[in-house]
DNA sequence: CCGTATCCTAGCAGATACTG
DNA sequence: CAGTATCTGCTAGGATACGG
């Protein structure tokens, strides 16, 4: 009875996490980004959410974490090629809500 | 500042909900079904949670629901057309998880 | 600079019981 | 039948402070 559903249902645990998308939108538009950046971009981030958050999707494939042992110390997350695939879904996924927020105004305009 | 990313957190925020998949897809498999029918084919869930999510569901308009003043009330709930195309996007956000997972037991079998 | 450890809190999930 | 009301955990998220 596990079927399809249930798998859809596991990715979303991991991107439907708070944060999530955020961080991969960034990643997607800025290519490679550090630590600290990337907590510029997503202000109201904490840093405790964001580790965890790169962690979790570090584990999941969806992105790749290159450490570079200078000092002070670099870090830099990108996208792997798994996630470009993806990016390309949650493109859509963007289009089709921009289209639906805008039907939703028009309606309450027309009112 | 409030830019494209931010409306895919709100959706996701509203799907990544526990069971509004679930739901999402039972409603797409059986086209149009009753709140305790819907019950029935969500068994682990209860009712305050499953009226919570239609709740939200249908003030975001992804789903409708229809009342029919009978004794007893019937109640039915189906995909709007909005949602239909929400539908393809999830199909292959499906796709890719099962590439992916598939991808993965090769990488662990390897070792 | 890049995080982890700690503690605190809000909100969600679920069980149960009850109504039009 | 189709829900709401209420109550109780629980845990994800957030603030803060500190360490490699």
């Amino acid at each position: 009875m596990k079927e399809d559903q249930c798998e859809v249902a596991d990715i979303w645990e991991i991107l439907g996490k708070r944060w999530s998308l955020h961080i991969l939108k960034n990643l997607s538009t800025n290519g490679t980004v550090r630590f600290n950046e990337l907590k510029r971009l997503i202000p109201e981030i904490s840093s405790t959410v964001l580790s965890q958050r790169l962690l979790e999707l570090e584990r999941e494939g969806l992105v790749s974490k290159k450490i570079y042992p200078e000092i002070p110390i670099r870090v830099e997350y990108s996208l792997t090629n798994r996630t470009k695939e993806l990016e390309s879904i949650l493109h859509q996924l963007n289009n089709w809500i921009n289209k639906w927020k805008m039907l939703e105004k028009k309606r309450i305009m027309a009112k």
